[in-house]
DNA sequence: TATCTATGCAACAAAATGTTCTATAAGTGC
DNA sequence: GCACTTATAGAACATTTTGTTGCATAGATA
């Protein structure tokens, strides 16, 4: 679909994804349909139909509205365990408190059926990536890491096992269990 | 709701189920309806809505009949590595190559805003938990770890990331990658 | 055999979903 | 400012999906 630029068409699509994004986190991506994003705008049926003849596509839009997560900004003054701390507290803290925390799940759900889906999870786990990277590689400028482990491999547990646990495992994320998983991933990185 | 034990009601019961589930990881939970189900077995519409007034209800039911994921049998004679070599390629082709795998970012959506799926896949997590905890034991009784790294840590790591490499950032589970792992949990456990 | 009950089926009601038309108002180019 | 274009609102309508009910039938039970 191309988009008109238009800014009675911009305005009607801004406005319908924000209220579509509000009953999606809300609710669930079951709960967007083209009658609930009517009623919570105003903007009448037949016009977010023109926008989207499919709910499916109304879905993903939402979505990928949905998919702008916080911002994370590493630091990477060291030491390294203190710059871990920062990053994954703060990682911690998007997944526990913000609007993106709930919708993961089934933005994860979408992705396993959807191109575009999985492509902005990937996206998002990519940034994520660099971020961590960021704070082991300046570690490694200052001589920090001494260990011969991949990085590639630190960083991928330091990324999954919070994700896993809010995600799937439904345990805690506290300040408890992340300065005991910044020790055991220092540990690794450290010796 | 309770069963009655009438033959009858059961025959049409797993019947039914067995076409929900077939439709879940065929095509997605969303797919399977009062109608969709009806059609897949020719159980009338009317029989189904008597078994379960509620989709959702009749949703959660072939979910949790999926909740039985393939059984892992761990080894435990050693040496450690390749004790964590057989059991994490287990679980990598339990989520290649079974269902399973489809059907879980489903289940973890759901699991984020029903108690039942949560409990059915909080169950499942327990299960590979205690299957990673059965050979750390063991390898611990052996006298092979020499770590202090709480073993707890070493658990939720070696299933943290298969899961979040397979349901979230959608990277390959392969041999490769698994002896990488390993080697990386090993390093963390034996010295 | 007599009784109970789950099922199938058809008819129906209600709600959700999708389509089309027209009047109106907002934006665009001159 | 004026003519032209286009997006929207709203209503009317068709279609599909979803949910309900009554009754005949066949399988289960005792």
């Amino acid at each position: 679909m191309t988009i008109p630029d238009d800014p009675r068409f911009i305005a009607t699509r801004n406005l319908a994804l924000d209220a579509a994004f509000k009953i999606f986190h809300s609710e669930s991506v079951l709960a967007v349909t083209h009658a609930s994003v009517s009623k919570e705008t105003g903007i009448s049926r037949s016009t977010l139909y023109r926008h989207w003849p499919e709910v499916a596509q109304l879905r993903k839009d939402a979505m990928l509205r949905a998919a702008r997560p916080p911002v994370i900004a590493p630091r990477t003054n060291g030491p390294l365990k203190a710059d871990l701390n920062w990053m994954l507290g703060l990682l911690m803290a998007a997944l526990n408190e913000t609007p993106w925390g709930k919708i993961a799940p089934q933005m994860i759900a979408t992705a396993a059926i959807d191109v575009d889906a999985k492509s902005a999870i990937n996206g998002f786990m990519e940034d994520r990536r660099k971020d961590v990277m960021s704070v082991f590689e300046a570690a490694e400028k200052r001589g920090e890491l001494v260990s011969d482990a991949p990085i590639e491999n630190l960083i991928e547990m330091a990324i999954a096992v919070p994700y896993h646990r809010k995600l799937i495992s439904g345990l805690p994320l506290d300040y408890a269990w992340l300065d005991e998983h910044v020790e055991v991933l220092c540990r690794l990185a450290l010796r």
